[in-house]
DNA sequence: TTGACATGTAACCTTTTAGTTACATATAAT
DNA sequence: ATTATATGTAACTAAAAGGTTACATGTCAA
């Protein structure tokens, strides 16, 4: 489980997990472009790497190519270490309250 | 957002919400207790700042003595942030089953 | 089979982080 | 008032993490 908090405590592997959250099956050189001119390829080979250690993707290989894909049960995990069931429902209430107040839409809301 | 994930990278932290989560309320000195030889108070408290930071802990000060509670809400924030709706359900089904097959009760998991 | 493309490995550097010790402040008790 | 208790701050050190460049391997296509 160490490694799970340790591969998502870089913002770089988040925003990772967040375009294999939009769109999964991305192979390295796909999950490269958006870090264009900010990390090296081997940079972010590196962090899928941690990531695949740690089971938060998958992967899968066609031909010379390297598929990736999400693996939302560990971050399903953390969940079930500190929070009650009977709080869930009190929290997720909140946050749609907050939601709602905010005037966003709980479907369409972007992350920090 | 990036506080919360730093904050639950390390260990020795996860511990110390561990036991926010048993029991709320605990002071520095009580929360220092197990990791009496292991590590200094000022490093308790220095983790304690990074929790705090996070909002991942509230304090309340009584007189000279500052008791600390576990707080639920940017954590169950993690878990929307991947994981939509319905896969929910299906994780949970999943690590249900997981847990039978185990011969483990998942109320009283110890977890990893 | 030769060259281009896609991914993998290794050595190195810089910054961040977890811990220490020493000193400081504030509240409670005698 | 003085002492003990509880928490806070600062300077420093060692190890871990994120990044780089250079080199290596494996697969596809002409």
């Amino acid at each position: 489980m160490d490694a799970v908090f340790k591969a998502l405590a870089d913002e770089s592997r988040r925003s990772i997990l967040d375009h294999l959250y939009t769109q999964g099956g991305k192979t390295l050189g796909e999950l490269c472009e958006p870090f264009a001119q900010i990390m090296s390829r081997q940079a972010v080979m590196k962090h899928l790497r941690i990531l695949e250690d740690a089971h938060l993707i998958t992967t899968v290989w066609s031909g010379r190519e390297k598929k990736h894909y999400l693996n939302p049960v560990p971050i399903h995990a953390i969940e079930t270490r500190w929070i009650r069931k009977f709080e869930k429902q009190r929290i997720d209430a909140l946050s749609a309250l907050k939601s709602a107040l905010e005037g966003t839409d709980t479907k369409g809301k972007k992350n920090a």
